[in-house]
DNA sequence: AACAGAATGTGAGCACAACTCATGTCAATG
DNA sequence: CATTGACATGAGTTGTGCTCACATTCTGTT
């Protein structure tokens, strides 16, 4: 169910060997960046790490930059994958219900998988090279990652967000999207594993903007 | 009544010249954000623009990471000056009309002043320098930029913001902060001068929050 | 005014990271 | 066995952040 979601890589492996050096070195990647953070991140120790020629690291990303892209892809898909499970198992009413599983889980993964923490989704990520403007402008690749995310949330949603007005609600999400990710992360700065209280004002927050959106009952 | 507010340069300069060259390079920094980003952005660059050599830069800056922290301070101190005033001229009543102003303004700057939309208060970057484990640990210097900006939004706010509990309120306004930053950022890698749909929502989220927060009424 | 010593200014050069590309490996086909 | 082309490799190129030995300017004392 879940789609492939990385960055625009230079070669995607298909054989199997392939396949598994790729893997090494999203993990790899992830793991350095728990350790060093971000800016201190070299595709070197990347490479290294994964016993992976640095040559080969630049087969299959284009650079560093895509790297973490594409890092965000795979923890998009594993989120996306592991919220529907929980869904199902749980089945949650409302909105409210729906808000407190996805945060919970985001927080879940926050604490449990590498590298989440330094990049999540890569929601504001976007950083287009720099200089060079964007010249790619068909379907999903042109909205960037929050409207992207937001639209398969609501999918993911399905019935739980009734409303006569599908677009609006695509722009509520994106928007919550958007504050909640902001607030966990300033959750994950303030203590290692996550301000409570912090964590605790973020379902608040959401809650509340979500139910003035979609009836005011 | 702006304070201090720069990153641990390194020095700070004290006479005229210096004062004026430690201005231009925060200007040139700002002039370049806007045209070829953060990551694309090279301390060589600032330091020709500013008609400066580029030894003196890294005598006032500890580096680019601090220049930008610099820059991200004097944008701070200059939104809160400006807010300031607005508050004392429109005298608006409750936490709706405080919450318009304050984003109007940030959106103004947002517009108007250069390389705003690039750092703004830097409230996400924290950026220790990776590998070194933050060492200070006094007063305001600890608590990252969010509370800061909190707090002094908390001061302005002053009689308008009636609670019983004052430390609650500080919490929200760093949850508000931090999503509103995150929304506005959002409008503005929508639309170049921020998309009015997504600054709207800005506003209803802030509101519909901080409603919740003080008095129910 | 003349001088000493401190403070500040300067830019060639160093260390190191991102990224390339000529060469090597190897499997499949004629 | 020879030919071909896809894939793998890591020494080398490019360019950035940053330093440091030396030059210049300022400040206070006699």
């Amino acid at each position: 169910m879940a789609g492939q979601n990385s960055g625009p890589g230079r070669r995607r492996p298909v054989q199997q060997r392939s396949l598994e050096r790729y893997q090494r070195l999203l993990d790899a990647c992830a793991g350095l960046l728990d350790e060093v953070g971000a800016t201190a991140l070299t595709t070197k120790e990347v490479a290294h790490r994964a016993q992976v020629p640095i040559g080969t690291l630049y087969q299959f990303f284009a650079g560093k930059e895509d790297l973490l892209a594409a890092l965000a892809g795979r923890n998009l898909d594993r989120y996306l994958e592991r919220l529907d499970h929980r869904l199902l198992e749980e089945a949650p009413a409302g909105t409210a219900g729906f808000t407190d599983l996805a945060v919970d889980e985001f927080v879940a993964m926050k604490r449990a998988v590498p590298g989440f923490g330094q990049v999540d989704f890569g929601l504001a990520g976007a950083t287009v090279p720099a200089g060079v403007r964007d010249d790619r402008h068909l379907l999903d690749t042109d909205l960037d990652n929050n409207t992207a995310v937001a639209l398969r949330l609501q999918a993911l949603g399905g019935e739980l967000f009734a409303t006569a007005d599908p677009a609006a609600l695509t722009l509520a999400l994106r928007v919550a999207l958007e504050a909640a990710d902001a607030v966990l992360k300033l959750a994950f700065r303030s203590a290692p594993d996550g301000d409570p209280a912090l964590i605790a004002e973020c379902k608040r927050l959401v809650r509340c903007y979500l139910a003035e959106q979609l009836g005011p009952r």
